[in-house]
DNA sequence: TCTGGGGTCCTAGGACCC
DNA sequence: TCTGGGGTCCTAGGACCC
């Protein structure tokens, strides 16, 4: 039963959400683009897709995700702005510092929006109106930035209603009040229908979460599987099952670690696509050590130029963190799965299934992982002080990795012969 | 339209074990 | 003799989110 679930106590969630987050913080540096059309994400020729777009800009339809190229053609006069990651991580560091002066129960569900569990707070902080307000005018106060605020009895109406209230407001939905709420709203509102979804939806003939409500709970679950009937309490405001249903705030580590490229231009050439696989295992390699992660399974991503992509994993007998590892295993499942000649789009390195600890390996082979380990984070010490391009094991593009691919395929580090 | 990069979760089939 | 089934691990792919 769904409503088993709910606690048995009312909860007033508060979801904040960053209005138009890249964008805004690109203005805080450079004011001249207040008001203007900004798309962030990329130049208007690049190959690409908009990370973020002012609200000036989606009066011409541009929006998130759209290939750069088309925002290009609909929005002539946007001014494109490359990302700057180090500066969204920097401002939301802030953000997240004046969302935890209201309350230690705040979770980041991403870069630009958290939760917030406000339940029990009124005699610190009033009504939940009052204190979205006083929160909505702090964070403009020291970051210098707009949020929009939902206030809901679930994660759910919270995220829902911070949708609605935006740009710039806050909205309260009173308890009891949740289904009467979302009746109206398009089915595509609710957090987890996409375009597929949506459109399964729409054949049944099912447009508004309101008729999603009137059709009975046992069809959906036998149309849509356990997603079906999660989808029946969503209706009805309910966090139905997974990472809605779960405490705000509670402690969530991460389950796995990937890095991806996509080349500006495709390419068949064995070297190069080596070398991107040796950058990206490093890359993935590197964020398990600072994370003190052990990975057991690999995962390398092939895009080729038609699109098509496949993924093909590998399970060691021994969880790793470290590069050469990492890309001795990738490198095998490219050379096994890469068709010779075909143009390459994308590749990916991805690493999941963690443990804390590299299990059961024997002494001399532990001695050289060390040895291995300590050269490693020597190596990303370095690249904390001088930058990315200070060390390469066999890193770069083009021209100059090519001669050291060649001659140390392996990308071992220090001198003399590989292998 | 010509489609990024970083994630999470779910499904489904096959292997293997009991 | 004929016919089981559950549980877990692994892999591949896909929907979805920001």
């Amino acid at each position: 039963m769904a409503a088993a679930q709910q606690p048995a106590f009312l909860r007033t969630i508060f979801h904040v959400d960053m209005d138009a987050f890249f964008v805004s913080v690109e203005e805080l540096y450079d004011p001249s683009l207040k008001g203007k059309a900004v798309v962030v994400g990329g130049q208007r020729d690049e190959r690409g897709v908009v990370s973020a777009a002012s609200y000036e800009a989606r009066k011409f339809g541009v929006h998130s995700a759209m290939p750069l190229r088309t925002a290009a053609k609909q929005c002539p006069h946007a001014i494109f702005v490359d990302g700057h990651p180090e500066r969204y991580r920097e401002c939301s560091e802030k953000v997240y510092k004046v969302l935890g002066s209201f309350t230690p129960q705040v979770e980041m569900a991403s870069i630009d929006e958290a939760y917030l569990d406000m339940t029990g707070t009124e005699r610190l902080h009033g009504p939940p109106l009052r204190a979205a307000h006083n929160l909505h005018q702090r964070m403009k106060a020291e970051t210098g930035l707009n949020c929009s605020v939902g206030i809901g009895s679930s994660r759910l109406i919270a995220k829902v209603s911070s949708g609605q209230a935006k740009p710039n407001g806050v909205l309260w939905i009173l308890p009891g009040e949740e289904a009467k709420f979302l009746s109206p709203l398009d089915v595509r509102e609710i957090p987890g229908v996409g375009k597929v979804m949506e459109s399964h939806l729409h054949a049944l003939g099912i447009k508004k979460v309101g008729d999603l409500a009137k059709l009975e709970e046992g069809e959906l679950e036998e149309r849509f599987g356990k997603w079906g009937l999660a989808l029946a309490g969503k209706a009805r405001g309910e966090d139905a099952g997974g990472w809605f249903d779960s405490e705000v705030a509670a402690e969530h580590d991460a389950k796995s670690i990937s890095h991806e490229h996509t080349y500006n231009e495709d390419t068949a050439d064995q070297p190069q696509l080596e070398s991107t696989l040796m950058r990206l295992s490093e890359m993935v390699g590197r964020r398990l050590r600072e994370s003190n992660f052990h990975a057991r399974t690999v995962q390398l991503k092939l895009r080729y130029k038609d699109f098509t992509t496949i993924t093909r994993a590998h399970t060691l007998p021994n969880p790793t963190q470290l590069d050469t590892e990492i890309f001795e295993h990738i490198r095998a499942l490219f050379r096994k799965n890469w068709k010779k000649g075909i143009q390459v789009r994308l590749l990916g390195v991805h690493a999941s299934s963690f443990t804390t600890q590299s299990s059961q390996i024997d002494l001399l082979e532990g001695g050289r992982q060390q040895r291995w380990k300590d050269a490693l984070t020597a190596a990303d010490k370095l690249r904390d002080k001088f930058g990315e391009s200070s060390v390469g094991l066999a890193s770069g593009l083009r021209g100059s990795f090519r001669e050291r691919t060649h001659e140390n395929p392996a990308g071992l580090p220090g001198k003399g012969k590989a292998k």
